[in-house]
DNA sequence: TTTGGAATTGAGAGCGATCTCAATCTGCTA
DNA sequence: TAGCAGATTGAGATCGCTCTCAATTCCAAA
């Protein structure tokens, strides 16, 4: 590895004339810039960041937080999305991601240690619980954050429009007539699963319609089997609703295995419709009616407002909103005739 | 934050002291050790990894490098798999995992510079083509390195048995009748697809059919849309074949969308095989016929060979072959009677 | 009580950069 | 030609840690 000192004695000057010109700082005269510039280029030098880190104090790394209880991680369908976008904006600024966990070594720790020991200079907050009190820690720390499915004071915060999206999903269903419209909601403590079942409340007081507890199935987490076990509940009402919303895409393919396995179809028997639109819902067979999240965009906003954060120290936290879309495909029916 | 020095200062012990008792060298009495781990412990210590990698001249960071032409990075659906299951792996022993990218700042450099610069003990190369100049100058630098889906002798890699797949889908295909059958590859400039070509066509000397080149097509990219392209090009040949053998589970869904598309069935009309096993093959309808690569194997097995290079500098290179697996769906059909 | 080797501890250099502050070098004015 | 401001350059500290080598302490054997 070429150093900056090795610039420096090939060139003549010192480290600190050297540093500056790399630097483009602007007293260093023209002249001698452009002799260290080449130099430095011929000797194939590039700076050390880790030596550059220890003294200014950043790392130009991000810490990406994954917390979730799937243990899927990286495969997760809707959130690798949403780092991939967050990624590529990440990189546009020059920083690199860094994975977070709760390691040191092998002794366990927090995430919030864990982002100290490698100094990353932000950290993006993925998927995470509601009331998890090392994600409260966080969040509550000086470390720049922006969290996504949360709301916050204390940090910047996106979340895609549930509310409206749950809305959005209703009148679909309404328009097509159904009346009897159940929901499997995620209640694992996220901040997403409890907006969808808030979303859909309102969304039936809209139409006059009246909540039938029964129609209500906790499906537990966002996965694949909460969404068939808590159809297969719904299967057995006596009287089985005519639609499901589900709180997510994965649920909602799980609820239309359930369906097919008890030896109905959706949608000629049940109208299903999803939320988030994973690159699965198009795929599969009835193509998944969802409400769509910007994944991407979601993954990029969140990149830019912690640059910023981070640039600008005193700059106050924003809450990000973002829209969502109704997507019909086969899985709902129109019942009127 | 506080450092070595704070905890120095509060012991009366020297930092080379305190240095050693945290990193438990056995040069300590027992009870300074045992004072100054506790007192680091109260004042929240732990160490700061840049101060620490800039001596020891290690980041206990890997680094990732995701070669791909279809820009989707962490989307793609096998080979994030891969990732998460190397960086679950790479966790356990401590290494965290940075995205290494092809520019310093704002300035294009190469990967292994990015490398450099940023301190990786090792990277992994995921998805690389089978020349990739800088792929190649990656491998043979003496940057420890584990390379997936490419053959060396001058690194670590890891690939499953493409060989041996392709015989299996054959041998399924031919066990139930087919005997017109085509393959869709994929010619990026991909080992994998270059194998899974040849595969292909020692599967059909075994059975004696001949290779007839129209029912080779040039898929391009190992994308939905190169298979959509792929089949659609089949089926307007005079002699349709009966079954398809795609060079991958996302060209096979493609191939499918085509001939459903085209007013066909699969597996009616033409059979169709996969190769991964991607999370889709099982959800789409029909379930799709396939074979599995043991994703999550590879990438624990591409963390351990990596780490294993990193702590035995003279360790020979390794070059694994992974199984692969038949998976039978509803994609193929039996067409003898 | 010496003594010598082992155990324990500490001083200081070094890792590769940035940054502050001081020194030197310009060129222009008086 | 002296003086001075502004432009260039450099010396040395610093970031937080590890590591080498030297110094000190300890304790059992002589």
């Amino acid at each position: 590895m070429v150093t900056i000192y090795d610039v420096a004695k090939k060139t003549g000057f010192s480290i600190t004339t050297v540093s500056r010109a790399l630097n483009n700082y602007p007293d260093v005269s023209e002249k001698t810039k452009k002799l260290i510039l080449e130099v430095a280029d011929k000797m194939g030098y590039f700076p050390n960041s880790i030596a550059r880190s220890l003294t200014m104090k950043k790392t130009f790394t991000l810490g990406v937080i994954f917390v979730e209880d799937l243990g899927i991680g990286m495969k997760h369908p809707f959130f690798s999305v949403v780092i991939e976008g967050f990624k590529q904006r990440a990189e546009k600024f020059g920083f690199d991601l860094v994975f977070i966990n709760r390691f040191i070594g092998e002794d366990r720790k927090s995430y919030i240690d864990h982002a100290y020991y490698r100094g990353v200079d932000g950290v993006i907050v993925v998927c995470s619980h509601y009331d998890d009190p090392e994600v409260k820690k966080l969040i509550e720390s000086p470390l720049p954050s922006v969290v996504l499915d949360v709301h916050s004071d204390q940090t910047n915060v996106i979340y895609s429009n549930n509310i409206y999206g749950c809305e959005l999903a209703i009148d679909h269903l309404y328009s097509l007539g159904h009346q009897k419209i159940a929901h499997i909601a995620a209640t694992d403590g996220s901040f997403t699963g409890k907006e969808r079942l808030k979303g859909f409340g309102l969304a039936l007081d809209k139409y006059g319609l009246t909540i039938d507890d029964s129609y209500i199935v906790n499906g537990g987490l966002f996965s694949y089997e909460s969404g068939y076990n808590a159809m297969n509940r719904l299967l057995k009402l006596d009287d089985v609703p005519t639609a499901v919303f589900a709180s997510s895409d994965t649920m909602a393919i799980g609820a239309i295995k359930a369906i097919k396995d008890a030896g109905l179809s959706a949608p000629d028997d049940i109208s299903v419709v999803g939320f988030d639109d994973i690159e699965l819902a198009q795929h599969i067979t009835p193509g998944l009616t969802t409400i769509r999240q910007n994944a991407e965009l979601m993954g990029r906003k969140a990149a830019d407002l912690l640059i910023n954060q981070i640039n600008d120290e005193d700059e106050d936290f924003s809450t990000i909103l973002l829209p969502v879309e109704l997507i019909i495909r086969d899985s709902t029916k129109d019942i009127t005739n």
